[in-house]
RNA sequence: GGGCUCGUAGAUCAGUGGUAGAUCACUCCCUUGGCAUGGGAGAGGCCCCGGGUUCAAAUCCCGGCGAGUCCA
């Protein structure tokens, strides 16, 4: 029992004849108006009841059914709320998907910094819960993707002042969000007399509140949750998670009804997937060739039914289930097996290319990190899977096929991005396998078994699934061994990765230090190319290397956004003190100084102008370049990041192939279009959820900001929530020269620029090194590339024409020369000699005289002292010995084969003494 | 954001500090009526770039660039 029990004695529940019962099979309070009944109505304690015998009036599909529901609420006064991206990572930095509507208002809205785009109001959410992967076609009602139908109502407590949070006074809570519950079940023709409502009060993420599941026929269609409550060691309730938490200001209904659900309690089909998307199946179960007999038909049914009967949670439980089942209809196992994969694979195939659709259709880029990643391993399964059950229909065209029913209109788009996928894989799948190949080749050879850390190694560095090393290594007849542990050991290789940044410190530091002086009126967006300002020096604070100047108000711009902190001067009669830096520290401009202006003066405040300007330049060309961008490239180009300086700038965007020269210089001349255009570039003050409501998320390609009202620059026709200052027309940009693109991760390009004089700078700094290049090859520009060619390919060609000639220079050394002494070693003649070449040289040399029969002992002097040692086959001296006792002797080492070796060192002055030497060396080591 | 792997002939890859290699493709010759094939010869390398260590670096170390992959 739940320290929460008080809270669930509603008025409805009073009024309309509910009864409060505990589950006699697991102990769950719940509320039923049937007094009969023993059992809280969700598996195990009870079965699907709906499975053959639908539960509402009316087979609907999951667009009615989506309708049915955003009416009713429509109806009884909420406004309906368009989705938001599955991508939540737009608008929140603790997480990457959205896994339920709550996760729109997270953190700003629930936190009651921002008001609701609505309140109350109605959505339907597509939701991607990664954690489900491996359930999806085998339980029957798993699915990645999902839609989370809900309404949602913001309230704060009456006692707490008005102006305190983004909303105030209460909007609704239990008792009306039960009773639309269950209003709702009545339109839907549903049993009423059939209806659990279950207490289960929910705690996550910080936050937890009483909570109610609504079970109709054995299946949850809904949970009702009353967010209320955050942690807090002092607080009144001791929770299932064993902390204590006690009642906040605000308090919301948040609620989830399942759409896929809904859709599925409608047509009783024996799993969710054949009522969701039934022309997807249908398409694919024949494309694969899967077909039944009215036997097996009957017996798929039969098995479907039983696993979705069975308190089946993952895939481990349905297979050990699956003898149970096989038992229970009477059919061996390994043939129940085989007919019900293919249409699992079949189940998750759809469910993959619906997920695929809404992350692609989100603009979502497959990369190696972050949502991209995500994307890409959701595509690479299901390339497996489709390639496993034998659909061979492009994996493209299936992906079309929900997005066309999603109602996304950036098809061509997502079509592109699959297909650049698909083939990345069948590189990487390629490159792998060649790579099993000769592994398991290698390991034939030995007659050894593949090692685990061998198959860690090609897992996590290439992306080779162990079961495609065994599939290779068994034709070669090698065995593998791989671990039932084997991706915890994957794991385990990135355990240790995880790395503390303590830098928050000082920045507490510094907003306790500024907590109690007043938000600094922030006079550069009233007039962005003013440069000089009055204003009073409300603080000063004296640091290590000068001091901390805080304002009542400031023409400084300071660093956000990606734009660098304005430097300039505050003066009084007395003191000029120079800024070097400018921050914000919460609502607070901090300016860096070198001299105390005093506290209470009164200061002429002077920017940098030269600096500012150009900062602006770059500001708006960003701005102008990711348009530009965007119409060359795609729609689902995103900033990823962003920086500006004096002398160029640069924009990350996600993309999902490079950049190549034509795409640079035509999103070059699309930018300068719109420079030359010189369109106005103005500021607007909006209220956010207007904002999003006209332009869309995209506004927030440079972060989310806080706040009621968000700060918008239109560029013509684009539209940015932006906090940076800008030119006033594009033409003051001056002129935009792309410097170059760089993939900085898979799937981001980063694009170089330089705007205005910064441009002419930049383009002078290319035509200097052209210039240069050009006096030295003595050419026109335009005659470099030619030349440079011509000259590479002659110094190529005269590398060869050298080592043809030295070979044939070592040939007449051989046959003696000047500095030659041949002595005769045990029967062998060896040839002393002085050569003053490069190590080539010496080498060719010994090689010819080693084809001559004779030991070759050279050395040369060009640089420090050099050997070469070379003795024919057959003659009993070590090479390598006696080159380290002649290297010995001019300071330095040597060594090598016995047949060849090369030495030296750097005392030039002692190579004629180790020359002379070099005979008795010789005898010694050969009498050694 | 972090970890790991890889950059050598047109392609695929060997090469653990000591004379840069193999296979395929390419050119030519031989075999054949022609094709498939077989035999032989040859051409083709800034060993990704820049530093460092060393008598000596494709090889070891550091930095960069490029590619791949795993995780959050």
């Amino acid at each position: 029992m739940s320290d929460l029990e008080e809270e669930y004695q509603l008025d409805y529940f009073e009024e309309n004849g509910f009864h409060r019962m505990e589950c006699t099979e697991c102990g769950a309070a719940f509320w039923t108006r049937e007094e009969s009944r023993t059992t809280c109505g969700e598996p195990p304690c009870d079965t699907y009841e709906f499975i053959d015998n639908p539960g509402f009036d009316e087979e609907l599909t999951l667009e009615e059914t989506r309708e049915r529901f955003l009416s009713f609420f429509e109806d009884r006064d909420h406004e309906r709320i368009e989705p938001y991206p599955v991508a939540a990572n737009r608008w929140r930095d603790d997480v990457l998907l959205t896994q339920a509507s709550i996760y729109d208002f997270q953190p700003l809205v629930t936190s009651g910094k921002t008001p609701p785009p609505a309140n109350p109001l109605t959505i339907s959410q597509p939701c991607i819960r990664m954690q489900d992967i491996d359930n999806v076609g085998k339980t029957g009602r798993h699915t990645m993707a999902f839609e989370m139908m809900a309404h949602h109502a913001f309230n704060t407590r009456e006692d707490v002042p008005e102006d305190e949070y983004a909303y105030h006074g209460e909007v609704y809570w239990k008792d009306q969000t039960v009773e639309y519950c269950d209003t709702l079940m009545e339109e839907m023709g549903a049993d009423l007399n059939e209806i659990t409502y279950i207490e289960d009060p929910w705690v996550g993420g910080g936050n937890a509140g009483p909570a109610i599941e609504m079970v109709y026929r054995g299946l949850e269609l809904a949970t009702l949750v009353f967010m209320s409550m955050e942690q807090d060691p002092d607080g009144d309730y001791l929770l299932k998670d064993g902390n204590r938490y006690s009642k906040m200001d605000t308090y919301i209904v948040d609620t989830g009804y399942g759409l896929e659900r809904w859709t599925w309690m409608s047509q009783g089909t024996a799993t969710v997937y054949e009522a969701i998307y039934p022309e997807m199946i249908d398409f694919l179960t024949d494309n694969a060739g899967i077909e039944y007999d009215d036997d097996e038909r009957e017996i798929v049914h039969r098995a479907a039914k039983l696993a979705g009967n069975l308190d089946i949670d993952d895939v481990d439980d349905v297979e050990a289930a699956r003898s149970d089942i096989a038992a229970e209809l009477g059919v061996d196992v390994a043939r129940m097996r085989a007919l019900v994969e293919p249409l699992e694979t079949v189940y998750a195939i759809a469910d993959h290319c619906r997920t695929l659709a809404y992350m692609l259709g989100d603009e979502i880029v497959p990369s190696n990190v972050g949502t991209g990643y995500l994307a890409r391993m959701v595509l690479r399964r299901t390339k497996r899977l489709t390639d496993n059950v034998g659909v061979d229909a492009p994996l493209d065209e299936l992906v079309d096929m929900q997005a066309e029913r999603l109602g996304y209109e950036n098809r061509d788009t997502i079509r592109d991005v699959v297909r650049t996928e698909v083939e990345k894989y069948r590189e990487t799948l390629e490159r792998g396998g060649r790579r099993v190949e000769s592994l398991a080749g290698e390991y034939a050879d030995r007659g050894e078994a593949i090692p685990t850390d061998e198959l860690v190694e090609l897992y996590d560095s290439h992306g080779i699934q162990p079961n495609m090393v065994e599939d290779i290594a068994a034709e070669h007849g090698v065995s593998v061994d791989v671990p039932d542990d084997f991706y915890s050991i994957v794991a385990g290789r990135h355990s240790d990765e995880t790395e503390e940044t303590e830098a928050g410190e000082a920045h507490i530091e510094d907003t306790e230090r500024f907590a109690d002086l007043p938000a600094t009126d922030r006079m550069y967006y009233d007039d962005q190319q003013r440069l000089e300002f009055e204003a009073m020096v409300l603080d000063v604070f004296e640091r290590e290397n000068g001091y901390d100047v805080v304002l009542d108000q400031t023409m400084l711009y300071p660093e956000g956004g990606g734009q660098p902190a304005d430097h300039g001067w505050l003066s009084t009669d007395d003191v000029t003190a120079e800024v070097a830096d400018v921050q914000l520290v919460g609502d607070v401009i901090v300016h860096r100084t070198d001299d105390n202006p005093g506290k209470g003066e009164f200061v002429r405040g002077t920017i940098d102008g030269g600096r500012r300007r150009r900062h602006m330049r770059h500001h708006t060309a960003t701005h102008i370049v990711g348009h530009a961008a965007r119409q060359v490239l795609g729609d689902h180009l995103r900033q990823a990041g962003a920086q500006k300086s004096e002398d160029s700038a640069r924009l990350d965007v996600t993309h999902y192939q490079s950049v190549d020269r034509d795409q640079v210089t035509e999103i070059e001349a699309v930018a300068n279009e719109i420079v030359m255009d010189n369109v106005p570039v103005t500021q607007e003050w909006v209220d956010r959820n207007e904002a999003e409501a006209d332009y869309g998320f995209d506004i927030y390609q440079g972060g989310i900001p806080e706040g009621e009202q968000i700060r918008l620059i239109h560029a013509g026709t684009d539209t940015q929530a932006c906090g940076g200052t800008h030119v006033s027309r594009t033409g003051d940009v001056g002129a935009i020269k792309l410097l170059g693109t760089e993939r900085v991760q898979d799937g981001v390009v980063r694009l170089t620029y330089a705007a205005g004089d910064a441009a002419i700078e930049a383009t002078q700094r290319t035509e200097d090194a052209l210039s240069e290049a050009a006096d030295v090859l003595d050419v026109s520009h335009e005659e470099i590339p030619e030349t440079a060619e011509r000259f590479f390919e002659e110094w190529k060609e005269r590398g060869k024409r050298i080592e043809e000639l030295k070979e044939e220079l070592a040939e007449i050394r051989a046959s003696g020369g000047d500095d030659t002494e041949t002595v005769d070693i045990d029967g062998t003649t060896a040839v002393i000699q002085r050569v003053d070449g490069d190590m080539d040289e010496l080498r060719a040399t010994a090689n010819a005289l080693v084809d001559d029969g004779s030991i070759a002992v050279l050395g040369s002097g060009a640089d420090g002292a050099q050997f070469v040692v070379a003795v024919p086959d057959g003659v009993p001296v070590d090479a390598g010995e006696v080159v380290g006792e002649l290297a010995r002797r001019v300071g330095g080492g040597g060594g090598g084969p016995s047949d060849f070796a090369q030495g030296g060192g750097p005392d030039g002055d002692a190579l004629e003494d180790a020359l002379a030497e070099a005979p008795d060396i010789l005898r010694q080591r050969l009498n050694a």
